[in-house]
Order: C-alpha cells, then sequence, then structure tokens
DNA sequence: GTTGCGCTGTGATGTATCTCACAGGGGGTT
DNA sequence: AACCCCCTGTGAGATACATCACAGCGCAAC
C-alpha cells in the first residue's frame, strides 16, 4: 500500500466517531484493513436485499438511507454525514443489507471487510466498546422513531423530525435555527411517514402561525418552543 | 460468594445466547460479575425512563417490552424468553431506559453491572463480537418492524407479526402452527400498532376463510401459505 | 425565448382505522 | 348462586389521512 494513500486514512480515521477515540498508535493497524473509495454524487453504495460483508466510515459528503415499499412509498431512514458508520449490521450478521444507502453530495468512504475488521476488534477491545454504544444509541434512535409513529400522529411526528434535524444539523441565524439541508416536502414525507400533500398543509400552516419560515425549500425553526410543544 | 451460587450462574450461561459460544475458561471470570436475582411475575424489572447501568440475561420465564404514549396508548415492542439480553442499550450508552420490560411469568435473570461487564469484554474480545453481532440484529428487526408499520396497513401488519410470533415461538400440531402464548386480542393490537377491536375484526375475517383458527385465546396458523402471501 | 420537469399549493373525495357504545360470556371470588 | 372483571364480538359514527386532480412557478435544457 502506497503510504500517502495510508497517511490520508489514518487522518479519516481521526474525524470518525467510531475511531477517534482510540489511541493513534491503532491507527496504523486499521489503516491497513481499510480500503478508500470516492463515490459520486448521487451513486447507490448498497442496496437493499443485498448481500455484503463491508462497513462503510463516511469521509467526506452526505449520504441517505431509504427503503422502498412493494408499492412504490419509499422511506426515509435518515440522513448520515462525515464521521458516520454505515453498512455495519450486514457486515455483523452476515444477513442481506437492510436499506439503500445513496450519496447525496460527492462522497469519500473508507470499506472495512469483514474478517480484517473483526480480527482487528479482536485486537483492540475498546474500539468493540465504543463500537457498541454506537450501535446501542442507533437502537435507542430507531426504538423511539418506533414508537412516534406507532403512537403519535402527523403533526407531533413532524414537529419531532423537525426539532431533530434542527439538533443534528441545524444551526443558528437572526430568523431563528436553520436547516442547511435542501429538503422537498416529498422528501419530508418519506421521512416521517406521511404524503407531501399532508406535509405542506401541515408546513403552511406552522409557518402562518409564525413557528417556521420557509425560504427556497430551506427551513427555518422560529419559534422553537412552540414547536417543542407540539411535539409533546 | 457461595460456591454453589457461582455454579448456578455458570450453568445459566451456558444457556445464553452471548455466552454460551465462549469457552468455558471464561465463565468463571464472568460469574464472578453476575448477580442472580428470582423474579415474580408481573413484576416491572425496568422502567422506560429511569436510568440505571444493568444488563440483564433472562435465564428462566418471558417478558415482555412495553412503551407508553402520553394519552396512555401501549405499544408492545416484543417479548423475550429464557436465553436473551435486555436492558442493554441503557447500559451501553448510559441513557434512560428506553421501554418497559415486564414478567410474564415467574423469571430469573443475571444482573451485569456496567463497569464490571465492559471490564469482562476488554478481556474477552470474542464476547463483544458477539454482542455486536446480536445487537446487529436487533437493529435488523427494529428497521423492518419500522418499514412495515409505517409502509404497510394493517392486515399485512398482523399476519406478518403472526408468521413472526410462529417462527419464535409456534409449534406445529394437526391442526396447523400454533402459538403457545396467549395473546389477548388488546396485546395484538398493542404488538401491531391497532385497537383490539380492528384486530377483532380482521382475525374473525381471517377465520372464516379458514387462514387461522381461534382457540381459547390461542392462535393457530392452519394456512401457512394463505397467510404469507397476506404478509405481501 | 419556449419547452419540459420537478416542486409547491390547495380543493374535493375516498377510506382505513379509531372511537364509542353496548351485548354477551367465561372464570374467579365471595 | 350471584357478582365482578376482563375478554370477545359487532354496529354506527367520526376522523386523520391518503388519493386524485389541477394550477402555478422556478429553472435548466434546447
Amino acid at each position: 500500500m502506497h503510504n500517502v494513500e495510508q497517511q490520508h486514512i489514518m487522518l479519516a480515521l481521526r474525524e470518525n466517531r467510531l475511531f477517534r477515540l482510540i489511541a493513534p498508535t491503532h491507527h496504523g493497524a486499521l489503516a491497513n484493513v481499510a480500503q478508500r473509495r470516492v463515490i459520486p454524487d448521487k451513486t447507490t453504495i448498497v442496496r437493499k436485499g443485498e448481500t455484503g460483508d463491508e462497513m462503510f466510515a463516511l469521509v467526506r459528503g452526505r449520504v441517505v438511507m431509504t427503503s422502498l415499499s412493494p408499492e412504490g412509498k419509499e422511506l426515509t431512514l435518515g440522513y448520515l454525514g462525515a464521521g458516520d458508520i454505515f453498512g455495519e449490521i450486514a457486515m455483523l450478521d452476515g444477513g442481506p443489507r437492510t436499506a439503500n444507502v445513496t450519496a447525496i453530495e460527492p462522497c469519500e468512504v473508507l470499506a472495512f471487510r469483514r474478517n480484517a475488521f473483526l480480527q482487528f476488534l479482536r485486537e483492540c477491545p475498546d474500539v468493540a466498546i465504543n463500537f457498541l454504544t454506537l450501535l446501542a444509541s442507533r437502537l435507542r434512535n430507531t426504538d423511539q422513531t418506533l414508537e412516534d409513529t406507532s403512537l403519535r400522529q402527523l403533526p407531533c411526528r413532524l414537529a419531532r423530525r423537525l426539532i431533530n434535524l434542527a439538533s443534528d444539523f441545524g444551526h443558528a441565524t437572526m430568523g431563528g435555527v436553520k436547516i442547511p439541508i435542501r429538503l422537498s416536502q416529498q422528501d419530508i414525507g418519506s421521512m416521517t411517514g406521511a404524503t407531501r400533500e399532508s406535509v405542506n398543509r401541515q408546513l403552511r400552516e406552522w409557518e402562518g402561525r409564525g413557528v417556521i419560515a420557509l425560504e427556497q425549500g430551506y427551513i427555518t425553526i422560529v419559534d422553537h418552543a412552540r414547536l417543542s410543544s407540539l411535539a409533546e
């Protein structure tokens, strides 16, 4: 392996939520089992139902995880950014991929193959424990989302989503907290399990009440307190 | 610690899905950090929202995981039996418990506390890897359930649930595959995110068509092929 | 420019479920 | 037995959404 390439990988490892906490001593070993790849925008990296023993660490860019129902309705499971991990379920349990993952920006990833990565974990149990913690948080999130979609109705779900997006990616402006991802109402619908029409009506109503502001495809949360109370 | 007690714990470890694969050499170390507890029927072991750094391995009996909406609607996340693990999310990430876990039979559990257990994992990375695989499968399941509840409607969801229950717990009889758990229609509703009335109507319809049979609170799947096709 | 396409906005209508209401029924307990 | 409690079974609304239908609008491609 080229030394330059390996340097590049080690730099990327330092930014990753799973690896940044471990002693740089181990980065070398890890860099040896990682493969770096550049992914063009709009490329699907893993496809639901396929088999694959690779796990990916997102170094640069953003991806979206989706699932498609037999009737063609799309469900968005979430967005990931630099430092995140994906593809870990199939890598770990050997089953088929559970979702599609598609680049929504030009991306750069590190790929780890099952055997090599598990071997690394055996040598660095602290990383394994970090990984466990990461999966636990993922589980916490999906459990919460599951609860929301079965127990709450649209306005509440939508409010929660917006708050989540804002706390994950949002940054403060004079007008409030702006969500810096361009989301069509279609996209929001597929995140909340609703149609774009329903999303449209709800967003407009909130805009009318001054809870949020809509401009050029971006959403800004104006009255965070009110939105929180709508989220219960 | 009493030697008898420790023997008892080591016996229980051999039956656990997370620990049975590891060399018995390590069972001693693990038994040292485990605490055995007997839980009476209908006792709530962990409560949603509380903090707690313990994880539990179910040795004997069955428990149900539930969550309650602010308006009082209950959602059942699943049933666990001997050999299963629960409480791992809060143990790992230190956050509040994500669900209630209640005994539906007299139970016996092993409790592991965070620090001691993580220390054990550091010494037995193979267990950590098993654990990762287990969490991955859990994620796979909840992702699937999430997809079902957002994308499919009741008949399909219900069919899937029945098939799952049958494959997890069911055993064959002359009449078909019987689910040996006593479930009220209320319970089934809270598993599928529906009201008991809707469940009732659907089950009755299927009974009329000869797809399932209902007797004394137990469900038997008569025409498995038909039910599968209803599940898409 | 004009064409086309994907997004927004909004009414009219349809429908899968929930809610409410009530009538049994079975199995404990007194 | 009589009582109670929890479960089942079913009808008649109410309702949160989806679906359909169509008009406008911004913007990239031609």
